[in-house]
DNA sequence: TTGAAAGCGCTAACAT
DNA sequence: ATGTTAGCGCTTTCAA
């Protein structure tokens, strides 16, 4: 015996087959006598056998491991805040069930490379992290059958995937519907990352919210952002030279929401004084900095766990028909959104609503 | 031919042997005549054939995957930055060479679970992120001789294992030497995380350079913190309310020098004309604040871009002996360090600095 | 230029 | 209660 020790130099120490040896060492020791199953395992630990992993997982056609493919735009995940929540999450359910994660981040110059990372047996399923519209990751049944979550991307019907996101629509009808009792009819928006499910399904719900309020859309309050706080404010610079001003914009998420702010300080337009602002995601930055914003909390660790216990029950039950789990945000009301006249805001009737402190009114 | 097809379906199709077709697909077709390759190459492609990579790994006797092992502290990396910085750079390495990345989050409550996911078989070499003191991973050569890196925490010789840091001791002596050129004599620390070698590392170099310059140590202006925010707060609770001031303090990173901040606006002491304040990290959510820390830039993603390279460097040349890598930092001059006098600032002598704005002096 | 055959280390029917 | 045997899908000598 040369090398590390194999389950063979186990028996063969234990003076019994190769059989026992396996199953004693997988704690089916029922069925041998006491004796035996004290000699293997003694043999065992006295050689230091460590079972091969790549053995076993050729010989039981299974991995115990589970891919989490970061898209293109993500592969320096430093500054993904997101996908590092989702991470975490992810870690956090499969590393109890004995589960490996193998990290797949495409190069965005080969797509097909992916596909072989991800469809050669080394994982038993795969959850993909914010795939963006366009991206080849999301073809994903003409080219693999591998039970597949996605995640922070509500993506449309089609692409057979299931999913886990939180709940963008509804939030974000809250947030307006917030920002509508609060006596706020001049409303504008900033739009993220047209690439993102998200962004447009914010907006969507935006849109819908004032509309059912009867409150006119003004196209030139609606201005493009691209989540990164820079455009916010290059969109506070194109909205505040107009001369009709909104009272209240919503940025669809925090970093733009903030860049705002920065721009209406430079301006000295006082916040919510003069215009009120809300944000969206609860960044952690944020609040670090001490900055008071009226925003969307979200668990994003929530969203992995959910979707790496989503992937694991598909694993065992072969059912792997798409499925859509949506997790609600809840409202964070700070100080950036005042009332737009001093009438008594009424209670939002259908949302919790976390004021800050803590408690739930 | 049911399921997905082997290397045995190709060759079945292609007419020809496993051999062949198994050399054909790993590139090594100049042996063979040009219409055996385009054989075996068009019937691989119509059957959607890919390699399977635990059989391919079994054979081979190495896996191209390298593990990541997130120390039981950092489980949960959402708010390590330190931890996905690094974990960039080595995708970053690993990803173009087709080195598959496992992630390792060792259960606290388990240590030897951890050996038993390393020791299996299924990666070639490890990385461990910064592992902390009394870590059951340092114990690595009683446990295994798989070739392994450590980042992030420059460990003494005995544990027997390569290592890639920043040079903590030379950035923050670097430091303080600039900060004792502003003219401070009555300069004040805050120490970081106790079971960090960094901490204890960025401690002994500014005493180190305190002494070298002949200022004396007054230890009740040397506080414990933990490297996070509050205890910044904490410090400088302690430090406030003693009758005798130091005109500077050095936080041992960035996170403590801004709770220290914090706390001097509370209390209504200007930074820096009271009281100079110095940081170490050069940490991204304190520049996007706005804040202008003087501080200690370095670079957590060439750590682990090192870490992957010198690990493949060992793997290939099977030459494992510990080898230690430290990159230096870069003082990095901003506005919260004030000369303690009006006497002109010398250039330091011996280290790159940066001044706002990029420029090098 | 091609192929046969012997593994890699383990699992799991199927004996006995 | 224990062992025999046939793989898992691929690589790689070695022979032809």
């Amino acid at each position: 015996m040369r090398g590390k020790p194999t389950l063979r130099d186990v028996a063969q120490r234990a003076g019994c087959s190769i059989t026992t040896t396996s199953n004693i060492l997988q704690g089916r020791s029922h069925m041998y006598k006491e004796d035996m199953v004290q000699r293997v395992l003694s043999a065992a630990h006295e050689l230091g056998y460590r079972p091969n992993a790549t053995a076993r997982n050729l010989a039981r056609r299974r991995t115990t491991t589970i891919g989490v493919v970061l898209d293109p735009q993500h592969a320096r995940i430093t500054h993904n805040v997101y996908a590092h929540d989702v991470l975490d999450g992810v870690l956090a359910y499969l590393e109890p069930r004995d589960y490996d994660i193998r990290l797949i981040t495409p190069r965005a110059n080969d797509p097909a490379a992916v596909w072989r990372r991800i469809d050669n047996g080394s994982i038993d399923g795969v959850i993909l992290i914010a795939p963006v519209m366009g991206s080849p990751l999301l073809e994903w049944r003409h080219y693999s059958s591998l039970p597949a979550v996605a995640v922070g991307s509500t993506l449309p019907d089609e692409y057979l995937l299931s999913q886990v996101d939180i709940d963008n629509d509804a939030a974000m009808a809250t947030l307006t519907e917030w920002v509508i009792q609060q006596g706020h009819r001049a409303i504008g928006f900033i739009k993220g990352h047209p690439l993102h499910w998200s962004a447009h399904q914010r907006e969507r719900a935006f849109r819908r919210i004032l509309s059912q309020h009867g409150i006119p859309i003004r196209e030139e309050w609606i201005l493009q952002g691209d989540y990164g706080p820079e455009s916010g404010a290059i969109a506070a610079t194109q909205l505040l030279s107009q001369k009709d001003l909104p009272t209240a914009v919503i940025a669809a998420n925090d970093d733009m929401a903030v860049g705002f702010m920065q721009k209406c300080r430079e301006l000295e337009i006082p916040v919510p004084e003069t215009i009120s602002v809300a944000g969206f995601d609860d960044a952690y930055w944020v609040q670090r900095m001490g900055i008071q914003l009226t925003t969307i909390q979200h668990d994003r660790y929530q969203v992995g766990y959910l979707a790496a216990q989503l992937l694991l029950h598909q694993l065992e039950t072969g059912d792997s028909r798409p499925q859509r789990i949506l997790i609600p945000g809840t409202l964070v009301v700070r100080r950036t959104v005042a009332p737009a006249y001093a009438l008594a805001s009424v209670p939002t009737p259908n949302a919790t609503i976390l004021t800050e402190g803590g408690s739930r009114q």
